[in-house]
DNA sequence: AGGTCATTTGAAACCGGTTTCATGCTTTGA
DNA sequence: TCAAAGCATGAAACCGGTTTCAAATGACCT
């Protein structure tokens, strides 16, 4: 009862047949495993060749308990700075023979188990998730299933989960910190959603410690045309504000780009930064100052950890990458009023 | 020798004897595949739950042929077109209960190829691919293994691959005819990367084709910075042109971005023309005329086409997701000379 | 009561690989 | 020269599920 009429695969066995040899020799050709005399292998190579044989990943998963699989749950694919970070993911994960499949939550922790389930099910061997705040359902289902689990985009290295990412207060703070040596006093911050994303939590704690300056804060959607009347509120509420703080680089060129409808101009009617560094914050006029995260970076660390983890040398290590400001020409010193 | 202490997983004998029930049932119950007496049901179930179970896929896999895995060769996740595919891609293969292994190939036929081999061996049971032109070794080796592949971004009914996506040709023929209209008749094109991409190809085709508008073509990296340059040339070169035709956002936009610092303001000096509609085209004032490619319809389709497939529902059938022309504030008669 | 038929059920074979273990052959060393 | 050690090899067990097949049970009918 095969749905595809599957025209019965060539199977080991055919292959030692064919060899001459017994199943055992030619699983050793397979993998190296042991010394197999050079005539009968190449023959062995030649049946394998011939046969056009190919061995099942599956019957192999069975008997190494290996499937080789990774996964990894996001918030969104749409978000360019996963989409960097995933790249880079991909390309390392690839050279460690590992396979990455991925699943986006929406950022709904319910969504996030669901999908966790799934990949669960399909075997994976680890998993990368967004942050280290989770529905108590996952982190029992990962810990029922013994599955190693890291957390990226969020750098804390006494949580229970390991983290390899950026430490969010700190990006916050860099920025906040620009503006305030630039002379600003009063500071708009402008935030993508902050439910159930621990990593925009952390920002807003990062923005508002180290210092008395009095800020004030509007959630916008991650939406470039969004922001515009987000920012348009947000000026009507802080008339005197001289300075904006995105949590985004998505809210900060939105931000830019809508400004001359409102009749401002950056920096000298508005400084604004944001964070991430996208491609594009360079180019939108007149450059948008930003905190740099690598993400790069992130992602070559994070599938060198979770590799080691999974291949046995060890839980994975929190690790750090730093961000950096980059000073463009959206942020001054506020005009004297 | 096993890398983790595997802690011997619980596997259907232990159910069935927990259960006292034959493993024939406890594999019925578990795939629900023919009726078992409601109490001895639930005997299983509650051994499962008691003893943590879960069915290895692997092992399924074996046996049932089937590793309701789907692979994905994407150029790049960095671009926005390709991410929300995927998005879109991905939930709907979920509720297919399929998941999505994504590779990314760089754009080089090569690594096309390699990474192929790659999801191959892992035993995928389907292939997305961008495009209908690959290596000689590709489609040898998807033949070879029998692997179902749809091709997306692109449609060609009469291609030997089934195609799910737009007619590129159409699209950028649809952006220049909004030009012609207008009044153009110098006309620049800026074009990403043109080697191993029939896409861009195909979109050269359509633009020249047509009219006897002579045009002259700039090739650009994807890239919001490296556009900037490209159009000063272009410019320079072409000083008469009164449009740009962009064959993507990303280009256009870096365009519009960069127009200010060369003097000139779009649309009076020069009217700008995009294709994908990204998010962010509507915001990069003074809005971006577009060709909107519906990248979400894509997804589902492919999704639903080749999920069809790899059940056994027959080869997946050609579907034509059509662009549409989103006129915004970029583009209007040309300024008399 | 006896026969037919549909429904549950478990023993055992099977899926396609890997791994163990005993065997026979070749070296090496005293 | 003969025992001890080393090596390549295949038979068979095994991984963790699914599926076949025949037996057992029970309902239905004349």
């Amino acid at each position: 009862m095969n749905q595809r009429s599957r025209p019965k695969k060539t199977t080991v066995r055919d292959v030692a047949e064919a060899a001459g040899v017994s199943v055992a020799t030619v699983s050793r050709v397979l993998n190296d495993s042991a010394q197999v005399a050079p005539d009968k292998k190449s023959r062995v190579l030649d049946a394998i060749d011939t046969l056009r044989f190919t061995p099942s990943a599956a019957a192999r998963a069975v008997n190494t308990g290996r499937s080789r699989i990774v996964g990894a749950l996001i918030p969104t694919l749409e978000h360019a700075i996963f989409a960097r970070f995933l790249n880079v993911l991909e390309e390392r994960l690839n050279q460690h023979e590992l396979s990455l499949v991925v699943a986006a939550t929406r950022g709904d922790p319910d969504v996030e188990v669901a999908r966790a389930r799934a990949l669960a099910n399909l075997g994976i061997e680890g998993l990368f998730v967004s942050g280290v705040t989770h529905d108590p359902a996952f982190f029992e289902l990962v810990q029922r299933r013994d599955i190693p689990v890291l957390a990226t985009s969020y750098f804390d290295p006494s949580n229970a989960l390991p983290t390899v990412g950026y430490d969010n207060a700190k990006a916050a703070r860099m920025a906040m910190d620009h503006l305030i040596e630039l002379g600003h006093k009063d500071i708009i911050i402008l935030h993508g959603p902050v439910a159930n994303n621990d990593r925009t939590a952390e920002r807003l704690k990062g923005a508002k410690s180290g210092s008395d300056i009095s800020v004030r804060t509007f959630e916008s959607p991650l939406d470039f045309t969004a922001v515009g009347s987000v920012l348009e509120n947000a000026l009507a509420v802080c008339p005197n504000a001289t300075a904006a703080l995105c949590f985004s680089d998505v809210l900060a060129q939105g931000a830019l780009l809508h400004m001359p409808s409102l009749g401002l101009a950056a920096p000298s009617d508005l400084s604004v930064i944001g964070i991430d560094d996208l491609p594009g914050s360079a180019s939108v006029p007149p450059g948008l100052t930003t905190v740099h995260l690598p993400v790069g970076q992130m992602g070559e660390h994070a599938a060198d950890q979770l590799a080691g983890w999974v291949e046995g040398r060890g839980p994975a290590k929190p690790f750090e990458v730093k961000p950096r400001l980059i000073v463009r020409g959206s942020t001054a010193a506020p005009r004297k009023k």
